[in-house]
DNA sequence: CATGAATGAGTATTCATTCAT
DNA sequence: GATGAATGAATACTCATTCAT
């Protein structure tokens, strides 16, 4: 169903050789963010890239082999940033649940300060699925990771942590879009304390055994 | 930030006069949902769509004024029959709790059953953001009535249901998409009891109030 | 050595399905001859072509896949004029060597009419060589059975037919390239009367046997 | 009708003044007749030749002006080498048919050695064609001597010898692409046997006077 | 209604050549 | 001399849309 590519063509440039190729790289996929942020994949021409860059069309090829491969060098990039954002926020949290809230409002506001993210992190999944899919497994991973820690030192109910791990993605991903995308007509303390009572108590009124 | 598009220009088409067009018309938006959900929007040219639908290219635009309009259409249509399908699968849930569990089976099967929605729905918010926020918008009004009547009748706790909304919306979406599009390789079953009990008593071991 | 491509990719253009699209493509057909011959293959853009015959540069793809596949074409129509032109100017020769005096003033009057051919012919051999090869086997083919009609008759040496189509192939050729198409600086019966010469008694002044 | 570039800009580049400026030359030069060869003039790029002589691109314009330079430099190195293998080959023969036939042989011999030289000859017809003139006239001069003399030595019949160069050239030219180049399926001494036979008595059974 | 032909703007990519170090 | 980066013009091909029967 998905058309996943395998680009064995147009070989992989080469790592620039000196400080200024290096520059001119890094300048180009700025640029690229810029353009796939505001215009979207689609819409943003190499030439509006290499405007934004400032440099010949051609040097465009000079470091990358093709359009896609320069958002597949971003979406990894991104990721990085964005784990690395959270990692950050969360390294002091006091027990998970208290993680999960720093992680969430950290999100919140990475998402607001960084629109391109989104947009440049979803398109991919329809220019390359396997990008995408790397960005969330990574993700998930890390995720997990925690999650079993968390069972084993008894700070949050046991159960399938696999699918726990794509649930609470899933939700902070949509009230990022929602919230911090969308509109941001809601305090982000709303936000936090919301899903706070929802990861402590869950939904049900009056919790039965 | 995003492109948003007013299509002031090219009238749009009127309906159908004589059964035949109509027979027609229908041919041509099947075969977009399946050129759109197995190439993608953008691969997918109208010749794709007239080839599938076995019409001539000039018949496709005696029903839309553009390749555009199919996709609005097409997110229109899903998102009726998405909600249909859902508004039958709860029907007869006893209590708020039982109907997302319901729900969540109900959904997982059908992005199993039709895998085009998923692509569709998403690639078009990059076409015309607001189909896409037409289509949630008007999922989330109706979870919203439901969580409402749900607190009034003492069924949950009561909360910022719009954000509840939103979380809960996130948290299918990528539930189906890891678990229902990418790999069937959790059992449904177990999906379901995660989140149901993720809803019950939230994540942490020991609720304190 | 060679660089052979089969593309089996984009894929051919059916045939043109009313008049009109008859006439266009024949037009098309003609331009392209016309650019090849004068400024060559790699010179000549699609654009010339479609300039040339009137028509948008989007019309050239509606009947030929790629600016190759012109070539092609173009060279099996030749193949097929050129023989054809040969064959009714030898139709009625009395004996084979009175044939190849025919053949050969009939070939340099062709080339001189149609210096296209040439250059287009030649080019080819670079784009595709299959289709150059193709050209001079299917002649080849004629002349071999001619010679070995005259073989049978009494009318010629026995000897390596298969060897002498190709050097009398390569001799009229070359001929043509010299004499028809750089300079026509020597009567054509002067070349007739020296290759008649050359083709009754070989070169040696006192044939022993 | 042909395209005869008179390259007025870029200067030429002036000879290597040191030892290792000439092995480089050397280098980028052998690159050239083999990416030329086995690509072909239009696909090979200055790229694959400096990749294939081990030099940076910039290099390349330390010593040629253009591309096309470089193919006009292998083209007359090419000649010379050729018409100083023919020339060595057919010193000691007895004749000039004698001489043919050794000529030939060693012709043969060459392409199936060296097979760039055809193409490279060949294809360099549509990017200048003066070199490719320069080339068959040279060749022709010298041919032409050989003949004259051996008609002032009556070995041959008189005749029209600057027509007679022609034919012969046509006729190595293509027996070398057929049985050296394409396929090897037929003995050499074959075809030196029907070419020694045809120079001899012609074509005709029974040479009238 | 339906068809198939025609349109032409739009774009990723290549590549010979020049430049700065 | 040599290098690697930068240039920018050039071009085949696509595709949504319109038009003539």
């Amino acid at each position: 169903m998905n058309t996943i590519k395998h680009n064995t063509k147009s070989p992989a440039r080469e790592a620039p050789k000196t400080a200024r190729g290096a520059r001119t790289r890094a300048k180009i996929l700025k640029a690229a963010e810029d353009a796939f942020g505001s215009l979207g994949y689609h819409q943003a021409g190499v030439s509006d890239i290499t405007r934004l860059a400032g440099v010949a069309q051609g040097t465009f090829y000079t470091y990358f082999a093709t359009k896609e491969d320069t958002l597949r060098e971003l979406v990894r990039d991104m990721g990085h940033k964005v784990r690395a954002h959270l990692a950050a926020a969360v390294k002091d949290a006091d027990g998970r649940l208290a993680a999960e809230t720093l992680g969430l409002k950290a999100f919140l506001q990475y998402v607001a300060d960084n629109p391109s993210l989104y947009r440049v992190l979803q398109e991919a999944q329809f220019v390359d699925e396997s990008i995408y899919r790397e960005y969330y497994e990574a993700f998930g991973r890390g995720y997990l990771r925690m999650l079993a820690d968390a069972t084993r030192k008894g700070e949050i109910r046991p159960g399938n942590d696999e699918i726990r791990v794509w649930a609470l993605m899933g939700l902070s991903n949509f009230l990022g879009l929602r919230f911090a995308l969308w509109e941001q007509d809601v305090p982000v303390d709303d936000i936090i304390a919301t899903v706070s009572d929802l990861l402590q108590h869950g939904l049900a009124l009056d919790p039965k055994s």
